[in-house]
DNA sequence: TTGAAAGCGTTACCAC
DNA sequence: GTGGTAACGCTTTCAA
């Protein structure tokens, strides 16, 4: 056990109250008063017992804002898992949070959605952000009322932002083209699908598959299609594209639209294989219809459950975050699913 | 906030110290106001808060004894980060860990390290036991005199155990089978190396890897060669096997010895690839002499620091473990590690 | 600008 | 068997 704010109080002959406000930089204590508690408590390397203070402080709640682009993804069921997981680890810190959901990627929608969260209802954010100027802006506004702001499983960048939890989208794509590499070995095309080359983690994918294809003379052409998301899209645009080039042997479903590249793949009489990235349930499916090889995983309950524990620490603890924190990314096959 | 002691205590006409009493099953205590207490307990959904409960209690320690046979394998340097994080983080808990570290699996050796722990030393023990009777029994005593007892990385049957925190090996046997069907393309044998299949985990994984072979056309002969975890061995061993037979293109270390593998593999002159278990700074070397391809991993930091939450969960908040904890099994190659 | 004291929810101990 | 009360380390409020 080291040592109290009240031995420190003690040693430096003042009160516990003042010791607490040297410690948090209160303006109302004399300047030498400060110092010489400071002193003592760099001497004795006093470090704050947070149960203790939590305790103390549980009274009042820590409230915390979720907003998410995610009706429909079923994606976010593990990540909401993860923020609720927790919550409930950290209900006795006075930690809840509300989840605010919202469908498809409009600016409008989600700088709306920010501007109900204020800071007399919400200490903090974690969101998953629109990359725009507009939704940057709104963000610093909010920090600056004092919110605590987190991005979560995808990033943008603002003034005062806490810190990013997610995957590195460069790491991944990278991962995808290796994969690719290590699993064609004979020569064939690729075809490439992704949601919306407008989004930065479909694009950085599709880059690295690009990337990491150079060289490799087994893949000949790359086509690349896009469906927004939508597994009827997804579907048939996969379906036109195998008609039209039989060479096709490989597909890599870089965002959702699985179920649409499963159904078009079923339906060809030779063999074609998919990795695609997380895992839904579709992909599961897919796994059990043989039809998917592999699939990239970035721990979504680790995302939800370590933004809550990064705002925790940040508002109880006092922690600042130097870096970004980035989840692990690892290849599944149907044995370890 | 949910509803606390002092309330129910209240409500059921009682002082704190008798709702205390009727929580904790006290036998000082009249069976009807025991009743009485617990009904109101029930009614009102109480739920201890254990950021009270620690700081009460933080006066007396929390001590951790862990026991690994890890002298040499840096498999355990994350392990005990984990740990070591998991006592920082619960630090304020009181719980603290010493961890004793053994060299090789000899069975006396482990009961003598044992046979050190005492109730009145230690609250509790995480080990990696050795799969022998004579542990068993040790295990099944301390237990006896009160001590919680959590099976790390490898497991081991007896009474009283809290739980198991490690991966599947089952599991991760069949995981390096589905990986090598999916990397091997033309017929080839293969040459198995583990460290004893004596070691439970080593021989599940070989286990793991005959069955998921069997019916693949390009899997030839598979040659099996037991090293001991001994560098000099396996390369001695590896290199013999390399010599008789230039039908081997794939080498799976299934436990250590990779290092000398990687060195045998390298001295050929044709390409042979290895899959290997876990993320040491050998198998890293070998990612970077491109004779690795993937490597199969099994959550080190997390089963040191679960372990660690484990016995705070049970011996803090009395929660007892209906099933043992596995930790994740991913894939990793060169370009997500 | 400072000190003193009251709590936060629980446990542990002592007196009845 | 039971009640009362003093801790545990910290924050907050009130009074000086």
């Amino acid at each position: 056990m080291s040592i109290t704010i009240k031995e420190i109080a003690v040693i430096a002959g003042v009160s516990r109250g003042t010791v607490d406000r040297a410690l948090r930089n209160s303006p109302k204590i004399n300047v030498d008063t400060k110092k010489k508690v400071l002193e003592v408590v760099e001497e004795y390397n006093y470090k704050p017992n947070y149960v203790g203070r939590a305790l103390a402080k549980s009274k009042r709640q820590i409230r915390i804002a979720v907003i998410t682009n995610s009706v429909g993804n079923t994606y976010f069921n593990e990540v909401f898992e993860g923020i609720k997981t927790a919550e409930k680890d950290f209900e006795n810190f006075g930690i809840c949070t509300t989840i605010f959901e919202l469908k498809g990627f409009d600016v409008d929608d989600q700088l709306s959605a920010i501007s109900k969260i204020n800071c007399t209802d919400f200490d903090s954010l974690i969101i998953t952000p629109i990359n725009d100027k507009r939704i940057s802006c709104a963000l610093a506004n909010l920090t600056e009322s004092g919110v605590a702001i987190i991005a979560m499983n995808t990033d943008i960048e603002f003034e005062g932002k806490l810190c990013y939890v997610g995957c590195d989208y460069n790491k991944s794509g990278r991962t995808i083209g290796g994969l690719a590499n290590m699993l064609i070995h004979e020569k064939c095309d690729i075809l490439l699908t992704t949601g919306s080359m407008e989004v930065m983690g479909h694009k950085q994918r599709v880059k690295g598959l690009l990337e990491m294809s150079k060289g490799n003379k087994n893949i000949g052409n790359i086509e690349i299609i896009e469906h927004n998301d939508d597994e009827a899209v997804s579907y048939t645009k996969v379906k036109e594209s195998l008609a039209a080039n039989s060479k096709i042997r490989f597909v890599c479903t870089t965002a959702g639209g699985v179920e649409g590249a499963v159904k078009a793949t079923s339906e060809i009489d030779y063999n074609i294989h998919i990795v695609s990235f997380d895992l839904t349930q579709k992909v599961l499916e897919g796994f059990n219809q043989d039809k998917i090889l592999a699939t990239i995983v970035q721990q979504p309950y680790d995302q939800g459950y370590i933004a809550v524990k990064c705002v925790y620490d940040n508002l109880f603890n006092g922690v600042v975050f130097g870096k970004d924190i980035y989840t692990d990314i690892a290849i599944k096959i149907k044995q370890n699913l």
